[in-house]
DNA sequence: CTCCCTTGCGCG
DNA sequence: AAAGCGCGCAAGGGAG
């Protein structure tokens, strides 16, 4: 390594034998550069990391860094500059004329297969996609150069700057929560299943409770022969049992009175966690008592998170009970309170919202101001506010609110009025929606021609409406993933400086990495699952409670709102 | 057979 | 068929 000065970022890049090392000082100014065979990359890396704690600069994050965690090597920072140019090219925040708005060869997709977070360095060519970034280090160092240059000239360097770094400390989280997996006891799974579908058939037949909620849906028709699985047929069925529904959804059937009814929905509700979350799924994605899954940070045009394979964020309340620490580990369960409502009270600055909701259930806080009358309305009202409803009971309450959180309510509803113009919106910290369409202009541009059909302003109207409703989401929706982007990131330092247990109460099946430590197992939105010792169960569960007061005060500084949070230690992820 | 769309439902 | 945002996935069914 024999370099007199200690870089402050680290830009990697593949070159055909191994990588391509670039330092930079803290200035990002280039002062030397290196190459190191694949053979020995990772205790290089390993090496620098103890020694410098560089930000290392790469392409993107699970192409480098889940051969890393593999081999039990973890870095505290990064900047992964596929997913940083993703917010900058698009941000309202960096100038129009941004270099990095030119560079299209980094406008590549999530990589969302499973390959690409395989666990080796480089083995990865043959089946990685052509429209990738570009991973040679020249490519990296001109990019992370434009992105910087765009960062320093906008409007708001600092909220640009700690979006970036969110968004790519919540890739290195992405990584290591797959390397680390979430603990699933398979046999407590299969119990669920049988308790409730009954025993598995070989060959694939139904289990027997599903067989006999079948049998009774059948005898309800009339129809022993009735199909109950195709959407079309199951239709016919109902209509021929006089059942006049125009779908077969649950909470249309939920209005029908008629012996079919409550066999029917148990039905579906069976058949559902069979052909999602049954047998099938347990054999494919759990493995050595771990389920992990792909997730896909930035994957949401809002900046949340999506995922790839195994549902992992579509896991049905009911199976929470198989998230199961190993033995002598806990759980720390922790999600939010009203994240997207404390949100919007922080970033419109509406000290009656912060107030109603601060030290208490903000529905509650509602309700005793007086503005609507019980929490269920508090709770209608406001998600109505925020994804725009216009009719029914929430369109009804919106009005109230209105009067009540004057600046909240302008909040979105100015974001809404862009929208519907065709603007764009954006996050607190500047993460900005797409622009419409050109088919959404041109059906707004056809519409006010003189010769334009009833049907043309029409469909023009309701497109309009309807992309308002996003951007009054996308503020909100989007802040919030960016507060939560915050918590998991000083979340991750926190728990990485607790003390490693001794090696006999390892968890070995959380891989190298995490054998031994507190670590990230699941996020979800307003949500994280900790994996921990128990010995360092409550140090984990406080740094959860003080990683939440530290993203409050990194987005919205002094303003007086705190995020609440209902944190558990357990053996389970069951939700009372 | 593959591809693509719709439906319905799980999560926040 | 949700009224009211954002997703992913399984299954059916039609087109080729």
């Amino acid at each position: 390594m024999g370099v007199s000065e200690a870089p402050g970022w680290i830009v990697l890049g593949r070159t055909g034998r191994g990588a391509a090392v670039i330092l930079l000082d803290a200035n990002a100014e280039e002062f030397g550069r290196d190459e190191v065979e694949r053979g020995p990359l990772t205790s290089w890396i390993s090496d620098a990391e103890v020694r410098w704690a560089p930000r290392w600069v790469w392409h993107d994050t699970p192409q480098w860094y889940a051969a890393l965690l593999a081999d039990g090597v973890r870095v505290a920072r990064c900047h992964d500059l596929r997913l940083c140019h993703a917010i900058l090219r698009e941000s309202a925040l960096v100038s129009e004329t941004a270099a990095v708005r030119r560079s299209r060869e980094w406008d590549a997709a999530p990589h969302v297969d499973a390959e690409a977070a395989a666990p080796t360095l480089f083995e990865l060519d043959a089946v990685g996609r052509p429209s990738g970034p570009p991973p040679d280090a020249d490519a990296a160092l001109a990019e992370f150069a434009r992105q910087r240059d765009a960062i320093a000239d906008c409007a708001a360097p600092g909220r640009l700057r700690l979006l970036t770094a969110a968004e790519s400390a919540g890739a290195l989280v992405a990584a290591e929560m797959r390397a680390a997996g979430l603990p699933w006891d398979a046999e407590a799974h299969d119990r669920i299943l049988v308790e409730t579908l009954g025993e598995r058939r070989p060959g694939g037949a139904q289990p027997a409770k599903l067989a006999a909620s079948a049998e009774r849906v059948r005898a309800a028709l009339g129809d022993p022969t009735a199909s109950l699985d195709s959407q079309p047929k199951l239709l016919r069925s109902l209509h021929r049992a006089g059942v006049l529904v125009d779908s077969t959804s649950r909470w249309e059937l939920a209005e029908q009175r008629h012996p079919v009814i409550e066999p029917l929905l148990e039905y579906k509700k069976l058949s559902r966690l069979l052909s999602a979350n049954g047998w099938t799924w347990l054999a494919e994605w759990v493995a050595d008592g771990r389920f992990r899954p792909v997730f896909v940070p930035g994957g949401v045009v809002t900046g949340r998170w999506a995922s790839s394979g195994g549902g992992a964020l579509q896991l049905p309340r009911q199976l929470r009970e198989a998230v199961r620490a190993d033995p002598g580990w806990r759980l720390v369960v922790a999600d939010v309170a009203q994240l997207e409502p404390r949100v919007l009270a922080a970033m419109s600055g509406d000290t009656a919202l912060a107030a109603a909701a601060r030290g208490r259930d903000l529905y509650a806080g509602i309700v005793d101001s007086g503005a609507v009358a019980t929490r269920q309305e508090a709770k209608i009202a406001i998600l109505g506010a925020m994804y725009g409803a216009t009719t029914g009971e929430s369109g009804r309450l919106v009005p109230r609110l209105r009067r009540a959180y004057p600046r909240a309510m302008a909040l979105v509803d100015d974001a809404a009025r862009t929208g519907e113009d065709g603007g764009i919106v954006s996050t607190w910290l500047g993460r900005t929606s797409p622009a419409p369409s050109p088919e959404w202009s041109a059906a707004q541009s056809r519409a006010t021609e003189a010769e334009a059909s009833g049907a043309d302003e029409t469909r023009a109207r309701r497109w309009a409406r309807d992309r308002g409703r996003f951007t009054r989401n996308f503020v909100v929706q989007g802040t919030a993933a960016e507060w939560a982007l915050a918590w998991l990131a000083d979340l991750r330092g926190r728990l990485a400086a607790l003390p490693a247990v001794p090696a006999e109460r390892a968890a070995p099946r959380s891989g190298p990495a995490f054998a031994r430590r507190p670590h990230l197992a699941f996020f979800l939105h307003d949500e994280v699952i900790v994996h921990t010792p128990e010995e360092h169960a409550d140090a984990a569960a406080q740094a959860v409670t003080d990683a939440a007061a530290t993203a409050a005060h990194l987005l919205f500084g002094g303003f007086p709102l705190d995020f609440r949070l209902d944190v558990r230690i357990a053996e389970t992820a069951l939700k009372d």
